[in-house]
RNA sequence: GGCGCAGUAGCCAAGUGGUAAGGCGUGGGUCUGCAACACCCUGAUUCACCGGUUCAAAUCCGGUCUGCGCCUCCA
């Protein structure tokens, strides 16, 4: 079986093939750190995560290239003085760059807590402002951009026939929207900034042949891509929205700089919706990261995002994540019970007829375009095997199963199915204190006091405990 | 207006030509002092609608309706 992908330029699944042997090279869009990382970006590193996780599980090494918007695009209209960061900067009275740097943080810290890894290579637009103006000098030079009176350089869009090859357009179309033609000196509306020109109230700004300024907001991507991909690489990822303008944007930079193909693969993800309407900042209908780890466990998130097959929208409802919260804490509570059971199969192969079904099911699903939300319904089936063997004490498939959950569901999909850590502090005394009410309960219990022991579960249910009668005992799990 | 995506059970959600996965919930049962857990059973004659192609369609083609995204910054 092999990898199949779903590409944006050809509107189809492919065979997903490198460029150089069991190496890819891929490029994601990083976030504009001028505030809180919300649902939205946890849906779309999630996915690329994924991408990247399968493709080093099956043996590709991988060089995942992530930007830092760290230059704000323009708030509004093209003359509008503000760019986001610089705006953020003045509401919080702080350097643009300590705002850039502190969602920055923000924004490596939520993806750490999903469990996210970290690219390989995450790179700041504002640390390669010379590759910057080197490459618009290029693409000056080849004759498709221009410079106008007002110290602006514009990609001329009518020069390069590919344009709209991406997304689906032709330039008649655009020119057919309701845009409004706002910076006079472009030659056409549809070109597209490579280089602003700014005034000294503008705070970031550099030199440059054309003036002093900033860069148009598309040619981070191709700059930073090339300077640690290649002219051409394997895979570039994002969100669906930004088809259209911004990678359309990038394809035709780069190809005109470089001579030759940009990207092999184009990958998005789909949105994050809430009651329909796409999660955005500009619609304030968005739930933060830091205010949702309140309510429920990154992990969980996590679990929630990868439920739905990423080409689709996922609709963000607090209710459903908390729903699988608690699937996910079943499942890890038995996955936990078993490597107890058999602590020592760290590199235990897979033997028994049914597991190594099943994880055949669970590989040809990411094979398929990275369906997790098929691969995660064979992870329900391992639970079935797994609760059946542990009851028959079939310590065989036992160890199959532990390997299935620590070889393959946690390096693949970044979900380790460990049952959440109880709170450090305490955790002996809570649980000797615990002790104590469950054998005073059990007295009851033995005195067929059924009131009184009723009474002391109903009790300690209200503080989060919650008890459970087994053949073995009474049990008691803590919420969190 | 243009381009693109989508419409599958109460809810979530797989399925791109071969006769509708899975999960949650519901209802019934086994177990249990009761409850919970677990286990067994329980669901769409049908995939927005209408036509067409085919031996065969949720899947392909045409049309209609609905929702969403992009065309201005957004993951």
């Amino acid at each position: 079986m092999s990898l199949r992908v779903y590409n944006t330029i050809t509107n189809g699944k492919e065979e997903f093939q490198s460029i150089t042997p069991e190496r890819v090279g891929m490029y994601v869009c990083g976030p504009t750190v001028y505030g809180m990382p919300h649902v939205g970006h946890a849906k779309s590193y999630i996915c690329f995560d994924i991408v990247r996780r399968y493709l080093e599980f099956s043996g590709y090494r991988v060089k995942y290239v992530q930007n830092i918007t760290d230059i704000g695009h323009l708030v509004g209209d093209a003359d509008d003085g503000d760019d986001k960061i610089q705006k953020q900067a003045q509401i919080e009275k702080l350097d643009p760059v300590e705002i850039a740097y502190r969602y920055e943080c923000e924004y490596f810290t939520a993806m750490d807590r999903l469990n996210i890894l970290r690219p390989s290579i995450s790179c700041r637009a504002t640390g390669h402002i010379i590759e910057i103006q080197k490459m618009i000098q290029e693409i000056l030079d080849k004759g498709y951009a221009y410079v106008t009176d007002q110290g602006n350089v514009y990609f001329d869009v009518y020069r390069y026939p590919n344009y709209g090859k991406l997304s689906g357009r032709t330039l008649d179309q655009t020119v057919s929207g309701e845009r409004i033609l706002i910076a006079d000196d472009k030659r056409h509306s549809e070109d597209f900034a490579l280089w602003k020109n700014a005034d000294a109230t503008h705070i970031m700004r550099w030199p440059s042949p054309w003036g002093d300024g900033y860069p148009g907001w598309h040619i981070e991507c191709s700059v930073m891509s090339r300077k640690y991909l290649g002219d051409t690489f394997d895979i570039h990822g994002g969100g669906m929205d930004n088809i259209f303008p911004h990678h359309e944007c990038e394809c035709a930079q780069s190809e005109v700089a470089n001579g030759k193909p940009f990207v092999r693969y184009f990958l998005h993800n789909n949105l994050v919706t809430v009651n329909g309407k796409k999660m955005g900042k500009s619609l304030g209908n968005f739930t933060t990261l830091d205010d949702l780890f309140e309510q429920v466990s990154p992990i969980a998130v996590r679990f929630y995002v990868l439920l739905t097959h990423y080409r689709r929208p996922t609709d963000f409802v607090l209710e459903q994540i908390r729903k699988n919260e608690e699937i996910y804490q079943r499942i890890s509570g038995l996955a936990d019970e078993a490597r107890q059971m058999e602590p020592e199969c760290g590199d235990h192969k897979i033997q028994g007829e049914e597991m190594s079904g099943v994880l055949t099911d669970f590989l040809a699903a990411m094979d398929d375009d990275f369906n997790t939300a098929l691969a995660i319904s064979h992870i329900y089936k391992a639970e079935k095997v797994l609760r059946k063997a542990m009851k028959d004490d079939d310590r065989e498939t036992v160890r199959d199963c532990v390997s299935f959950f620590d070889r393959y569901v946690d390096p693949v999909l970044g979900l380790p199915f460990h049952a959440a850590e109880k709170k450090a502090e305490n955790t002996e005394r809570t649980d000797a204190l615990i002790g104590l009410i469950l054998e005073t309960r059990a007295k009851c219990k033995a005195e067929k006091n059924y009131a009184m022991a009723d009474e002391l579960r109903m009790k300690l249910q209200e503080i989060g405990i919650q008890l459970q009668d087994t053949r073995e005992g009474t049990k008691y799990t803590i919420a969190q």
